[in-house]
DNA sequence: GCCGCATGTCATAGG
DNA sequence: TACCTATGACATGCG
């Protein structure tokens, strides 16, 4: 009897010890069952270790004084304190958040002295429910609480803890790891269900009921009920600049944010804050949860004490770990010693930041981007987006991209739209309009040859699509190729006689009127293309023609020039407006017949043929400067002009014979005259073969080009064929190589025994039927007959 | 000065 | 035979 009343009491005594570990207020009297010595024995000097909390890290009182943490007088310490605080409630009315600011605020300037082992304020605090609750819990330690308990009783030898063993415990504790953390990338939230804070992963909570949870979820949804108008700017604004503004208040903060973070994440906040608090212990427990769980309690005098505050550093330090709230603990590197070496050499080291940041939260992620400096791997974060979105443009080249890139292109638009803004816009196409000049008039008049308009209004109207193609396209055509007026190089004769035998009436009129036309043969085209505009080369051209004309003062017969040279802006004889527009380039280079005025050298002799051409007619402009080709006239043209002779080089090239024939005769020519005359007519046909036959060059080039292209294709798939069926034949070769074995090998002869095949083979039939023969012989065994066998 | 390219020109063949 | 076209070859200018 004695041993089971020993044995019982034992038991309360253990059950009171634990009970007292756990935070609970035991008053048992058991002094009165125990003899003092007893009591001195079981209890020992050091009791007071039972209500210590082994989280309890700095125990310091608040007044400074020296009251040890284990003394008995602590009990009547926090009555008087918690009596206090209740009387200090008791004039405040606060919203709950704001509460928590004025908390963070006034407990830092002046950190309050640690030590309060069994604080009871935030218990006393707690809702009556949840302090019935929690008071009537049944206390299950687990099995590995209870070695840490036991460990912190050792460890509570010293007087308390740093935060760096708490640290340490609770990462050795808690289950949560990097790993983990780093496996919640991309679910930062919403999957908080799925952390690692469930209760199957941490250690068993020292108390949980049902009743519990209910209770504190109804109370965290009370508290966010209130605080979710205004959470934001108490957790984005308040709480920074309350940092920012102290300098040490960073768990708090942090605490706070996380709090927040889990107030966001309702149903997991509620397990998390309470599985960490219960692991923790009562007074983080009851302190945020009953603070938090009731707006009221918030009105509370939280008398912030060291305790508390080592509650939320540690609980923010798990939290911070779960949020990667990194900007925030970065912003405060006074405090990162609180952290553990690993943490905060993962905070630093970029790589595992950016783990961190992708468990960032999304209000840490604004937080970065208000301008608070964030790891660089957010930052390449970012940039992996914009690359990637940039890439998809370079990956998957797109033609609208090949377009863009491509610089002729847009030199060619850009010089298009200024010829057509600057050169026909303006002054020309005013007086154009004026004068009642129709689209295809204009583009007539354009080619600047008056003296053939007659059949360029007959090869317009024979091929009315040139002229729906715009001015763009009669600008180009009238380049220096002299294929303006015979039309696509590609095919002059065809456009040639068309145009030519359409107008052959045309042109007989412009033949009859060959006095009138003799009379002004340059000029006119000089007049025309000044006065009804020019493009591009002919503009630029124009404006050489005067500077030669001053300068050699060679006019043609009758030729007046007008000097309305300036009627073109300057920048038409600017050689770089043309560079980058092949067509408008390819002007500079043209001396011919393309335009009345195009301009080869005067000093230049291109060939011995050239030189014995020109013996008679042109060596009056040997003596003339040496100019740019730009600014040179076409040797034809100075010969031409030197002779005098009536007509523009491209009626003389692009006359029909009958007709130019005609032109001959009647202008009563004489024998220089004729003789240039005709080698104007041949080199300028030939020069147009010329281009003609090189152009045809290229495109035959190119197209060998293709063909090679496509034959080494075509070579390139014909041996992939050739080496699939090699691969189908040698697959078929074993295959008949084993079915073969395997007909011989049922093969048995008369007496049973299967057939060698080195003696004999297989003989097929052409009806599919197989016969056996002696290798030698051939012969059929008589015995094998009964093998045959019919495929 | 050399080189490549573009162009003009001549000679010539062929239609 | 005259004319035209195509083309090779050459010369020249330019970048």
């Amino acid at each position: 009897m004695l041993y089971l009343k020993k044995y019982f009491t034992e038991g309360l005594i253990q059950m009171a010890i634990l009970m007292s570990l756990c935070g609970m207020r035991v008053d048992v009297g058991l002094e009165s069952y125990l003899h003092p010595s007893w009591h001195e024995m079981i209890l020992g000097p050091m009791s007071a270790l039972t209500q210590t909390q082994f989280h309890n890290l700095r125990n310091r009182l608040e007044d400074g004084q020296g009251l040890h943490p284990k003394s008995v007088d602590l009990d009547s310490f926090f009555t008087t304190r918690r009596l206090l605080g209740w009387v200090h409630s008791l004039d405040r009315l606060q919203v709950p958040q704001v509460e928590l600011e004025t908390w963070l605020v006034h407990r830092e300037p002046d950190p309050l002295p640690m030590g309060c082992p069994n604080q009871p304020f935030p218990l006393e605090r707690a809702p009556a429910g949840v302090e019935r609750a929690l008071a009537g819990q049944p206390v299950e330690p687990t099995a590995r609480l209870g070695n840490m308990q036991e460990e912190e009783e050792e460890d509570d030898k010293e007087t308390s803890f740093s935060l760096e063993e708490c640290l340490r415990l609770l990462e050795e504790t808690l289950p949560f790891t990097e790993e983990q953390q780093l496996s919640d990338v991309g679910s930062r939230e919403g999957d908080l269900d799925e952390h690692p804070l469930d209760a199957e992963a941490l250690p068993s909570p020292i108390i949980s009921t049902d009743n519990l949870s209910l209770n504190l979820e109804l109370h965290w949804q009370d508290l966010f009920s209130i605080m979710e108008p205004e959470n934001t700017d108490v957790d984005m604004t308040s709480f920074d600049h309350t940092l920012d503004s102290r300098p040490s208040g960073t768990f708090l903060g942090v605490g706070s944010e996380a709090l927040h973070q889990n107030a966001n994440n309702l149903d997991n906040g509620i397990g998390e804050v309470g599985q960490e608090v219960h692991l923790m212990g009562t007074p983080l427990q009851h302190g945020l949860l009953g603070s938090l769980g009731q707006p009221e309690q918030a009105l509370l005098p939280l008398t912030p004490s060291a305790e508390l505050d080592d509650h939320i550093s540690a609980f923010d330090t798990r939290d911070t770990l779960k949020n990667s709230n990194v900007n925030t603990l970065h912003s405060h590197p006074d405090h990162m010693n609180l952290l553990s070496e690993d943490f905060f050499r993962r905070l630093n080291a970029g790589d595992n930041l950016n783990s961190f940041n992708n468990n960032l939260p999304d209000e840490a992620l604004v937080d970065n981007m208000e301008g608070r400096p964030y790891p660089a791997n957010l930052t390449s974060v970012f940039l992996v987006d914009n690359e990637e979105n940039i890439e998809d443009v370079d990956g998957l080249h797109s033609p609208l991209s090949d377009l863009i890139d491509d610089e002729a292109i847009l030199d060619d638009i850009k010089l298009l739209d200024l010829v057509l803004e600057e050169g026909f816009s303006t002054e020309m196409a005013a007086r154009l309009d004026a004068e009642g000049y129709p689209d295809h008039e204009i583009a007539q008049e354009k080619n600047g040859n008056h003296s053939v308009s007659s059949m360029a209004v007959t090869e317009d109207q024979s091929q009315p699509r040139r002229h729906q193609q715009g001015l763009e396209d009669e600008a180009d055509s009238d380049s220096g190729l002299s294929l303006d007026f015979s039309h696509s190089p590609a095919s002059p004769s065809t456009s040639e006689a068309s145009s030519y035998s359409a107008s052959s009436s045309s042109s007989s009129d412009s033949l009859s009127s060959c006095a009138s036309t003799v009379g002004r043969p340059f000029s006119r085209d000089v007049d025309d293309a000044t006065e009804e505009g020019l493009f591009g080369s002919e503009m630029e051209v124009e404006v050489t023609i005067k500077q030669e004309e001053e300068e050699v003062e060679v006019g043609a017969v009758g030729g007046g020039y007008p000097e309305d040279v300036k009627l073109f802006p300057a920048n038409y004889n600017n050689h770089r407006l043309v560079k980058g527009f092949p067509r408008l380039e390819h002007i500079d280079h043209d001396h011919t017949y393309n335009h009345p005025y195009s301009s080869p050298s005067l000093g230049k002799m291109p060939t011995k043929h050239a030189k014995s051409s020109l013996r008679d007619n042109a060596r009056p402009y040997h003596n003339a400067r040496r100019m740019s080709e730009t600014e040179m006239w076409s040797q034809d043209e100075q010969r031409a002009r030197a002779l005098k002779i009536p007509f523009s080089n491209e009626l003389i090239v692009n006359l029909p014979v009958e007709d130019f024939n005609d032109l001959l005769i009647n202008c009563q020519l004489d024998e220089d005259q004729l003789t240039l005359v005709r080698d104007i007519r041949r080199r300028g046909k030939n020069k147009i073969a010329a281009q003609n036959c090189r152009k045809r060059k290229i495109d035959v080039l190119v197209g060998l080009e293709e063909d090679v292209s496509k034959l080494r294709r075509q070579h390139s798939r014909l041996l992939r064929e050739k080496q699939e069926k090699l691969r189908n034949l040698q697959e078929m070769k074993r295959r008949l190589a084993s079915l073969y074995q395997e007909v011989f090998s049922r093969l048995r002869d008369k007496n049973g025994r299967p057939l060698d095949t080195t003696e004999y083979l297989l003989n097929f039939g052409p009806d599919g039927s197989v016969t056996v023969s002696l290798r030698q012989q051939g012969a059929l065994l008589p015995g094998a007959q009964n093998s045959k066998k019919q495929r």
